[in-house]
DNA sequence: TACCTGTATAATGTCGACATTTATGACTGG
DNA sequence: CCAGTCATAAATGTCGACATTATACAGGTA
């Protein structure tokens, strides 16, 4: 159990809290209160942080210290637009290249999460959505394109956590879902990528939608609006 | 400038070095030598080491220090389709976005890099081509998918720095440039991005089938040196 | 001879303290 | 009452030393 070093365990630790949205973005990383918190040194920690910040889910400025990443409107724009083309290229690759055990792995998450959706779990759809892309990343069969892909959805999964549930949405993102499986299975390089990239757009204009109206602040997540 | 910190400084100097290829993959970088060498404490150089890891440049294992990131061919074809896949974008939405001086600015890089070539300066060739595609990415007006393009050239620089350059190689890397920026000039997005691609893949194929026969240290973790 | 093992060395991980700089706030002057 | 400046304080940057662990080498045994 302490195989790994502190700073791994530490990094891994604030990286669940960020991407869980119990530290927003703005907040501070005091160094000295996360050393008191873990009852370690500063040295770890430092490296922790030095870690995350690799990630980009924190943000460094010399001798301002750490602090999780703001993301204004326009890096949010920017960030979905080009998360959109990679899941795209992933789905595309994913459709050309996925084996046998990989196309039957992406069709039963499929059906994992319109079994959630019959049962509104929407915790377990949370987690089949999640499983899905991330087997589409997995079946691209290009790791590099699989880490970039998934480096950007991890920057912006505090906000997809928090507005992906709403009323609508969810009926429709799973029909998107089927029509990126329904092409991926059918080794439809072209659909699946449009498919992807649609379902990607959707999904931004979605959460942007929601953020908007309180656009004021730089972009801190605000209260999520669903039970 | 001694403005910023002593960590950001070395992290630069150390990223240079690893960019114009005077530290080779596999390298490890061990602290107290970098310590000594810069005249400081272990510190600031496990900072800079940190930092330098964000960049995928060099590669930290628990207790086993950093290294200069190694590159198996399996690697380097991925990251090179992935490179050609975020240039074609990059193109595209340069073709489709690029405002006036934008591409004025991209047509003089070009016609520089053709002057260079005239005058078989090398290194000029090389700067105009390193700032060619990097106006492109500029002018994508992504900030984000252009530092993702980015981070993946600069892992695969040193590679470029060391087999751009043969016989044939530079006038075929023209003439695939002209054809990139004559249809960015006509903004011709799809043209631009096809065009790209095939540039990266031809860039990539060149450069792989330099390393493939003598595969000497960069390459290859797992099969050494039995073959 | 080959392989396992134990020890010794050297590297990284961690710690506490000091130095430096930025931010905060009070005080003075306009 | 507001603006500017100086002083205090708190945070990060840096340092040297100790602790822990991986690596290498020597020694012994099958």
């Amino acid at each position: 159990m302490a195989s790994s070093t502190l700073s791994r365990k530490i990094a891994n630790t604030l990286s669940e809290e960020i991407l869980k949205g119990d530290l927003m973005p703005g907040d501070r990383l005091d160094e000295q209160s996360l050393a008191d918190r873990f009852e370690v040194s500063r040295s770890p920690i430092r490296d922790a942080l030095r870690e995350l910040a690799s990630t980009r889910l924190i943000e460094h400025q010399p001798r301002r210290g750490f602090a999780v990443a703001m993301i204004d409107t326009t890096t949010l724009r920017n960030l979905y637009e080009a998360l959109g083309e990679l899941e795209g290229l992933c789905a595309r690759y994913c459709a050309l290249r996925a084996d046998a055990v990989q196309r039957e792995h992406i069709r039963m998450l499929h059906a994992q999460g319109l079994e959630a959706i019959r049962l509104h779990d929407m915790t377990a759809y949370a987690e089949a959505n999640h499983a899905l892309h991330r087997a589409i990343y997995d079946a691209c069969h290009n790791d590099a394109l699989r880490d970039i892909t998934l480096d950007v959805r991890n920057r912006l999964s505090m906000f997809h956590a928090r507005f992906l549930f709403s009323e609508g949405r969810v009926a429709q993102s799973r029909d998107e879902h089927q029509e990126v499986v329904d092409c991926i299975l059918r080794n439809d390089g072209d659909g699946a990528s449009e498919a992807m990239k649609k379902h990607v757009a959707k999904t931004a204009l979605n959460i942007i939608s929601h953020i908007m109206p309180d656009n004021r602040k730089p972009m801190a997540p605000a209260a999520s609006d669903d039970g």
